[in-house]
RNA sequence: GGAAGGGUGGCCGAGUGGUUGAAGGCGCCAGACUCGAAAUCUGGUAUAGUCGAAAGGCUAUCGUGGGUUCAAAUCCCACCCCUUCCGCCA
């Protein structure tokens, strides 16, 4: 959520900010809001100033032993105006809101303007393709084959865009949870934890899922709603709270597993691991000082990056265009790890600075020393990575002519040194 | 699910419907004392909105939302959360 003030001081800003995203908000309601929010708030403080000064006179006189009828009488008027002013500014205030809620995060000046994701930057390669002396095979092929993911049974059980592992895969995704997790926790520095997987519509508000994109997330008969991302649970860690400015930037890592909706999604990826009503993801998350929180992107996607080296997967990074950003973030990296049977980079972990647009919403403050003020801190985060995607990875890029596959080194200690996955006799 | 108790400032904790944004304490910050520190003393220590060039003023906020009243932390209703006990359960 942006901040009206600044809104108003920036309307130029703004405007160019929503054209660059492709998104058309009239703003000439918003400060019609405002205005009568505004004019309401004024009369409902002098109206109340009054009743505060005269309901001491009346306490005065009445200790005196002196009439103060003619008095009451009159506040009794004002308390009607109260009365009626409360729900009026409680509404304009709602619909103020309501209208800030959908308006998208400005762009940051580094982000490319484009309209889609063709326009998207490439910033870095990483690795190289391998080379196969026959046509590599896509990942469902393979895992079927070597009967570790079965998606037959997975739409029995509860239908499509659903997977069951099986033996070494559902060892493999395992191992790659407690793999990324070593990682954070041991080398980059993120603390543990485990958050719950259902969150209340409070804390999907405060990442901004909620209320623009309901239609994406599962919601439970108690009105819970499955998370769609560990960001939603972990950036809530600190909601409504106000941190020490030394202890940042905070850094944490969770495993959980996601649920999407993926409404409107029909068609695409209908095949395979990539897209699913519920996967597993390594996720970090970064609450950081306002002033620092670009160099925390570039080293949190860096976190990130590291994984897929130490797993020798090839890989390439873009910065998203304008167009092509999801809804609170400021900037977007994404890193697209290469899958020969696809031939094509695919996202496996997308890192972005909201800057202070979730930490608005959310009330996540810092006292700042110097200034003894209460600042909004900026959140980031990025999938570091997401599991399914990366199992995809190992075996489209790992693969065998017979139709084994290889295991990563780093790997192996996780799967009891097991080093190459092979077809059941 | 049933029963009981409880939610007040960073923390602890008081609060008979009428200068209570809220006593007292702890913590924190600044100053005094000290060679320095501790102890002690003095002062300051919330957030948001609004008016103002500023100083500062005004308004709101005692779990949340409503109600009663000229006036609510204080009375009434609903909800949420926490604790304990019972039941059920991994």
């Amino acid at each position: 959520m942006l901040d009206i003030k600044w809104i108003t001081e920036n309307q130029k800003a703004l405007s160019k900010a929503l054209k660059d995203r492709g998104a058309t908000v009239d703003l000439k309601p918003l400060f019609a809001l405002n205005d009568e929010r505004k004019k309401l708030q004024i009369q409902f403080d002098s109206l109340r100033n009054e009743q505060n000064q005269k309901s001491q006179e009346i306490a005065k006189l009445q200790k005196e032993k002196k009439d103060a009828k003619e008095m009451i009488a009159a506040m009794q008027k004002v308390a009607v105006r109260v009365r009626q002013l409360g729900p009026e500014i409680t509404q304009a205030e709602e619909e103020l809101n309501k209208t800030l809620a959908v308006i998208p995060n400005i762009p940051h000046e580094s982000v490319p303007v484009g309209k889609d994701s063709a326009d998207n930057k490439e910033i870095r390669v990483w690795g190289k393709k391998p080379v196969f002396s026959f046509k590599p095979k896509e990942h469902d092929a393979l895992g079927e084959t070597l009967g570790i993911l079965d998606f037959e049974r997975a739409a029995k059980i509860s239908g499509a865009r659903f997977t069951l592992y099986r033996g070494l895969g559902a060892k493999l995704e395992r191992a790659l949870i407690n793999f990324m997790l070593d990682v954070h926790t041991k080398e980059n520095g993120y603390e543990e934890v485990l958050p719950p997987f259902m969150v209340n519509a409070e804390s999907l508000f405060g990442t901004g899922q909620l209320p623009k994109f309901e239609a994406d997330l599962f919601k439970t008969t108690t009105n819970h709603y499955l998370i769609p991302t560990a960001e939603v649970p972990v950036t809530n860690i600190f909601r409504d709270e106000i941190l020490a400015e030394e202890k940042l930037p905070v850094k944490m890592t969770a495993y959980t597993p996601c649920f999407r909706s993926e409404a409107g999604s029909y068609g695409k990826d209908v095949k395979g691991l990539i897209r699913q009503h519920q996967f597993n993801k390594v996720e970090l998350v970064k609450f950081a000082h306002p002033d620092f929180s670009y160099n925390e992107l570039e080293s949190l996607t860096n976190d990130a990056e590291k994984i897929l080296q130490k797993l020798g997967l090839p890989y390439r990074v873009v910065v998203l265009c304008t167009g092509d950003m999801g809804f609170s973030s400021a900037k977007t990296y994404d890193i697209e790890v290469w899958l020969p049977g696809q031939n094509a980079w695919r996202e496996i972990s997308s890192c972005s600075n909201f800057e202070d647009f979730q930490a608005r919403r959310a009330k996540i403050r810092f006292k700042e020393t110097a200034s003894r003020k209460n600042r909004y801190v900026h959140t980031l985060n990025g999938s570091g990575l997401a599991v399914g995607r990366t199992v995809v990875a190992i075996l489209e890029n790992y693969q065998q002519a017979d139709g084994s596959v290889k295991i990563p080194e780093v790997l192996q200690p996780y799967l009891d040194g097991v080093g190459v996955i092979t077809k059941p006799v």
